[in-house]
DNA sequence: GTCTATAACTAGATAGAC
DNA sequence: GTCTATCTAGTTATAGAC
C-alpha cells in the first residue's frame, strides 16, 4: 500500500482494514504510524540483503564478476516480483518524515557497502575497467535495477531482464568497432 | 514539494503557503489538488521533452550515436539539476490517482517514442548491437538515469555523470576479453 | 491483544465579501 | 483574483472496556 499510494496517501485505517483489524489495534504493536513505516522499511532492506547475499554466496566459486552478475539478478529479482516490501522501499524511502529517512539510511549503508564490495573485487580481479569511477558506476547500475519499480506489469521475465542487463552491464549496448576489426584480422 | 513529500504528503495550504497566497485563492486556478498535479507533471514532461529534443537538435549531424549520447545527457541533467518538475514527476507520477495517472501516461507516451526512435536510428545505424531487446535496453538505460532523482546532493557533477553513464552504456563496465585476445593474436 | 469511542487536528473544497 | 470563514470528512493518536 505504502508502494502504490505513498506514505502520506496510506492511512492507518487502510492498513488495519488490509489486516483484518482496526487502527486502534495497530497501537498495540507500533507506538506511531513513523514507527510502522520505519518497520517495513528495516524489513525490506534486510530482506533485499538476505537475497543478494544468498545469491552471491551460492556463486562463491565463479569468480567475482560471476558473484557481482549473481548479484545483480538477485537484486533485480527482489525488486520486481520477490516482495512488496521492496517496492515499499524503492518507492517511499524519499518521503518519509526526516528522522525515520536517517535512521533507515543508516541501517541501508550495510547493503550499499556491501555491493561496493562486490564492484571492488571485481574490478581487483581484473574484470572491470579500470577508467572508471567505479562508486559511480555502482550507484548508476543499482539505479538500472531498482527504476524497474516503476515499470507496469512487466513484459519480461525476470530472467530476460536481468539478462539482458548484465550484457550491457558488462558489454555495453555498442557494437564493438574494435573487436570487429579484430575478428576480422584474423581471419 | 511533491517530490519530497509526496502527492498525499503536501497540502494545499502548504503550496499556497510556498506561493505567497492562501488555499482558497488556488481554485481560482485549478478546481481541484488532481487538476494541479497533474498540470504539474504535464508542465514536467514538456520541459524535459523539449530540453532533450533540443540537444538532439543540436547533435544533429553528429550521426544516430552521437544523436542518442547528446539526449542521454540532456536527459540526466533534467532530472539531476535542471527543475523540480522533473523530480516531482519521475518520483510521485507512480502514486497520484488513477484518473490523473492515466491522463498522464497517455500525454507521456511521445515521449517514451521519442526515445524509441533514437534507440531504432541508432541500431539501423550499425551503432547498437543487434543481439538485444532493444525496448528492454532503453528502458534500462531510462531507469540508469531516472533514479538519480533518488541520489542525496550530488558529489558529481553532470558532466562527469553522463560521460560514465555514455561510457558504460555503449562499452560496458567490463574489460573485454575478446577483444584482448584479438589484440595478442595481431601482434 | 483487540475492540469502540472519541479527542484534537488537518485535509480538500466551497461561499461570498471585497 | 484573492481573501476569510466555514463545511464535511478524514487523519493520527489515546482511553478504557472487554
Amino acid at each position: 500500500m505504502f508502494a502504490s499510494k505513498g506514505f502520506a496517501g496510506v492511512s492507518l485505517r487502510d492498513i488495519a482494514s488490509a489486516a483484518d483489524t482496526k487502527a486502534g489495534s495497530l497501537y498495540y504493536h507500533f507506538a506511531s504510524k513513523d514507527e510502522l513505516v520505519e518497520a517495513v522499511l528495516r524489513h525490506a532492506i534486510e530482506e533485499m540483503h538476505q537475497h543478494v547475499r544468498d545469491a552471491v554466496d551460492a556463486a562463491a566459486d565463479e569468480g567475482a564478476a560471476g558473484r557481482l552478475k549473481a548479484a545483480i539478478s538477485a537484486h533485480t529479482e527482489s525488486v520486481m516480483e520477490r516482495t512488496d516490501y521492496a517496492k515499499a522501499l524503492l518507492r517511499i524511502s524519499s518521503q518519509i518524515p526526516d528522522d525515520v529517512r536517517e535512521r533507515h539510511n543508516k541501517h541501508a549503508r550495510a547493503y550499499g557497502e556491501y555491493w561496493g564490495q562486490l564492484f571492488n573485487d571485481a574490478r581487483d580481479e581484473g574484470a572491470i575497467r579500470v577508467d572508471l569511477d567505479l562508486t559511480l558506476a555502482r550507484l548508476l547500475v543499482l539505479g538500472a535495477m531498482n527504476w524497474t519499480v516503476e515499470w507496469p506489469a512487466s513484459l519480461w521475465s525476470p530472467e530476460s531482464i536481468t539478462s539482458t542487463l548484465n550484457k550491457i552491464v558488462f558489454e555495453g549496448i555498442g557494437t564493438d568497432d574494435v573487436d570487429e576489426e579484430a575478428v576480422r584480422a584474423l581471419h
